[in-house]
DNA sequence: TATGAATGAGTCTTCATTCAT
DNA sequence: GATGAATGAAGACTCATTCAT
């Protein structure tokens, strides 16, 4: 079922039709699927909440993946239109970048077409492959590039130090995906709730600190303490 | 019915130890449950893979999620036996400790026992809370004592300079968790696999920069450059 | 699957009225039910029997178990709105009344709905305790309720002569109900059917010719005759 | 599997050896069978209740159904045992004979041994057919030729007026038949139990009555009375 | 376009029965 | 005789999908 290749031509299914119906539709089943997951959200639910039939789901979707699909499309969409031509015009300082870069991403992710988005794909990245693929070429690449973008700037401006580019960007990259995953993931069942803003401005100030410190740092030959924090030998 | 004959070979297949049934059940069990989460695995594969019939896995399991949660918890034994005693003895430096931390994280996650179990939990959170606040109050919470044990560690030696103990360990942990999660939900679908070493080093890196960076950053007052960042207008 | 090609003649089977689905699957049900009881009674046959697949159940009943409630309940409905008003109307003959109490109640349960019923709440009632209570509460009840109104127009025409109201309604109206269960589990195995027609006036006429004796009747004395009753002692 | 025809060979199979093991297994069998039912009681509880595994369940009987028949003729050896020859040296009142009929009955069927197997016969007449028929054989036909016994006694003496003796000899059976069948289907929910002793006298002074009472009775002519009570035709 | 009753293949789970020990 | 782990066929129930209206 899960992935069968005679989807070539739909390619754009998920650019559905403009009414109002398949958008209650696709609002209903993104927050079912983001809640629940793929397998556990039944699509006789995602009717029942977009307040049709379930025939009427399949008027607008071929199926349930292709509803699936197309809820994390049109998920996405506010991300691939977030260009990166900002960073051409900004002039502003390299730390207050950082500090725009975290808060605005998160901005971006929580808004209320996209929270949870990453989560899901992430969960469901074995079961769709192809969806996981464009979520990490569009989405992912596109984060990348970003935050390349600003470490570039920062670089320039000779206020940042950056041995790698490219896994630095990573890094960063990872860091700005994991709060959201989190959120969804975890923090909700969290008894006391994480304080989103100051984590987000730790993160920037964590990002910084790195970033401008313009001392290289290598691997310490390994020691004989590596020994130490191996314990494993006495688990069965 | 039409696949009966085929297992008269499988006749004495029942002989094997007990002991080693549940074993093998939970076995295959985690790799599936880890490729392809817990509603898309079908009590009938994992049987399969064990190479028991459907039934026998309820001789030890009272049912599908039980399965699931013993995984989880056989999966995380490891983990939550790994003491952070070694603290107490390490006499290295700061610098090291942090590259210790990162490489032994890396290697306990992906012990051939829990590879894919973060990923896992991940995906079935809303699914299953309890099971998410269990790994929450033993797996992450113990993940982050340890990191806050380095950090006071560094800044014992005066080689870490934190102003939020709490969110610094945050920040290091979820980096560390995000790794695991990406590289069972991304990575293995990437064109070119992520050099995890050197990510790793890069990692230590990153952290050592910013935590041996001794001047503290503040967030810069909001300037008329953050809409240059928000280009939402124009969606939906 | 093997039997798949062989239902082209199907196809439109569910074009019929929806009204009459759960008619239909209650019908079959009940049949089933009687016959066979709850545990044996597959949902399987049910459906075949109302020319349905298995899901469609589903469609009207919650459960098994509710399907079960529904064929009690359905079945018991003509019996509920049975009214014993007729017995304000009723101006004939006490010996009459008893005729007519007898063959009614014969009448009534084994019209279509509702034979073999008792039979099965009785095979039933431990599995089934609200629904025991249901049929004590309702059908047993009412028809004691009935029964001891005979008895009272009897009274008051000094037709009939009762010491222990109560006991003596129990007593007839558990040999009414009696008939109904019997009829069910044992007449349709025995080599030469009961004689209804003639059982029921028997029957009548032993309760009018006892309910007509005006003689008070108290246990004997126990006497040593007893013992000869009690063979018991060489068993086990 | 319910009936299948290759029983011959084993036809007094539940004449079981008189070890202890079997006795204990047929007791918990017995307990649970009268409890739930056939198909409700599971063999893994026969054998828990019994102190044993499965498996020795089927070294003394060679299926569920084998062990059901053996519980069922166990259950009513005492019955079969017990004789009829004590009319033959009965020398007391037929008043008195009425009263012990009633008391023995009870006496017998509510010994450890058969408690409730009438109400269990009588739940799964239609699944065990030849069961049945030994059930309706010896201990319906038994009883009644008792109660033949108790009414041919009476009219020897002139103190019974029996029209027909062999329905009246069922009437009274059944009455005996349905207490036990009430007691444990109904009265065990109800919520006033009803006094056992006091039905049994009544009920013996409500047979005394009847047959001593030596006028005739015949069914009046049907009247227009017989509508008043059809109200059937308001039912859909 | 929208419906929603019906489907029927598929899933989880049960449990009577077996058999090597 | 007794075990009890393993079986595997069968049953209750689910749910994505269809199609006549």
């Amino acid at each position: 079922m899960i992935e069968s290749p005679n989807h070539s031509e739909n390619k754009r299914f998920w650019k559905r039709k403009k009414e109002v119906r398949p958008q209650e539709i696709l609002k209903a089943a993104t927050e079912l699927f983001v809640e629940q997951g793929f397998s556990a959200t039944k699509v006789a639910m995602v009717a029942k909440k977009a307040g049709v039939q379930p025939g009427t789901i399949y008027v607008y979707y071929e199926n349930k993946e292709a509803l699936f699909k197309a809820v994390i499309h049109a998920a996405m969409d506010p991300v691939l239109q977030y260009s990166n031509d900002f960073l051409k015009q900004y002039t502003g300082s390299s730390k207050n970048l950082l500090f725009e870069l975290t808060h605005q991403w998160w901005k971006l992710m929580e808004s209320e077409a996209c929270a949870g988005i990453p989560k899901l794909v992430t969960a469901e990245s074995k079961n769709f492959p192809d969806l996981t693929r464009f979520y990490m070429d569009q989405v992912l690449v596109h984060a990348k590039r970003i935050v390349e973008g600003v470490l570039e700037y920062g670089i320039q401006k000779n206020d940042f130090f950056v041995e790698n580019l490219d896994i630095s960007a990573r890094i960063m990259m990872h860091s700005l995906h994991e709060i959201t995953v989190y959120a969804h993931s975890f923090d909700s069942l969290a008894d006391e709730k994480l304080d989103i803003e100051l984590y987000l401005d730790q993160l920037a100030s964590f990002f910084y600190k790195s970033l401008s410190n313009p001392h290289p740092v290598d691997r310490p030959l390994k020691g004989p303490e590596i020994q130490a924090l191996n314990t494993e030998e006495n688990h069965q």
